[in-house]
DNA sequence: ATCATTTCTTAACTTAAGTGAACGAATTTT
DNA sequence: AAAATTCGTTCACTTAAGTTAAGAAATGAT
């Protein structure tokens, strides 16, 4: 299982053995049940994720209402922007499955960063193309209507589609559920014609 | 001038005046009329933009329609998508002003970063910030109305209002330019009351 | 297995954004 | 300075999303 992050990170980085045996003993390794709530609003976490099998989704509640902002599954990594600014987090971290995920916080990176500075480098190249997906993401969501929205989820993420409950998709999408029930009927009408 | 990206890399990490010569030497203050495009839609570039004064707009043509997803002002960064995956670019960049800004390439960046490591760093906490402030933007965004992103435009960015054409607005709003001329006189309706 | 709750869909109605066109104002070109 | 283009607003009309409500389906709890 450990095998996953160092695949993910060896894309970066390489690693010996040495370095390979400095994370394990850091203990990051979680697996947590459908539901579970990792992160509330108003809480101060220092928690970083890195999800290796599962779906773990961010959001709000505004007015009493959940707003879905997003979805993190294998191979995926969430800072938390409450780890960043050091407030309170504004938002909700739940699993959206059972989750098996690596835990680690920043404190926990000072040591690794002195110790192995190659880390130094992975992040840099890490949170850049993480910068770069999530502006084309950014530009695409702006650019394109509900209705492309959704179109666009079933040719990229269609795994999504399948593993997220509708309502928490719709938010996701920018929408209402009801809205995404009728788009979707929308799309099938127009398809049989 | 250099001076306002010092000021700017201070905040980061402390520069040594043999470093800051570094940077000097090579040469990468531009000043760049309105209207200029610095790079258009299938071209391969490998250049970056820091804005130092004026303000900078990208855009992609979308059936033959502008689609202004986001504007760059004092302080901000640039780095374009075909930078990092190589390939031609989706999208244009123009000046929407008179505009002074560096313009630096990963090239010229391999022979700093391995002189002095410090750059690694600073790369390392921006694109960590940078990452942070677009997720929460573009969360922003996915949860809010048009009608609200105005409004909070006109909270967070009230300059940008005054310096940018409606029309790029509108789009950077996820709208046609009818819809934010409506929007407007709505508001202004409202408020009436 | 039953009951309760949550989730998804459908429908009717309301509200707001998209579209196409027209016009004056501002800006740019010649 | 005049002509041409671009820009911003308004209007009437169309289309799609929000809202409220209801019922069926699925899920979870006892």
């Amino acid at each position: 299982m450990q095998d996953i992050l160092f695949d993910f990170i060896s894309k970066y980085i390489s690693l010996t053995e040495d370095e390979k045996n400095a994370i394990l003993s850091l203990d990051i390794f979680r697996s947590v049940k459908k539901g579970t709530i990792l992160l509330k609003e108003g809480q101060k976490s220092r928690d970083c994720y890195f999800v290796l099998k599962g779906c773990i989704r961010k959001y709000y509640i505004i007015d009493g209402e959940e707003k879905t902002t997003a979805f993190f599954t294998e191979m995926e990594e969430l800072t938390p922007h409450c780890v960043i600014n050091n407030a309170p987090s504004e938002y909700f971290i739940s699993c959206v499955e059972d989750t098996i995920l690596t835990v680690a916080n920043p404190d926990m990176g000072v040591e690794i960063f002195t110790k192995f500075p190659k880390f130094e480098i992975m992040c840099r190249i890490l949170s850049g193309e993480l910068l770069a997906k999530q502006q084309i993401d950014f530009d695409e969501f702006k650019t394109s209507s509900p209705e492309q929205r959704y179109l666009n989820l079933l040719q990229n993420r269609p795994d999504l589609i399948q593993r997220v409950p509708q309502h928490q998709l719709a938010s996701f999408l920018g929408i209402k559920p009801q809205s995404l029930s009728r788009l979707r009927a929308r799309i099938l009408e127009k398809s049989k014609e």
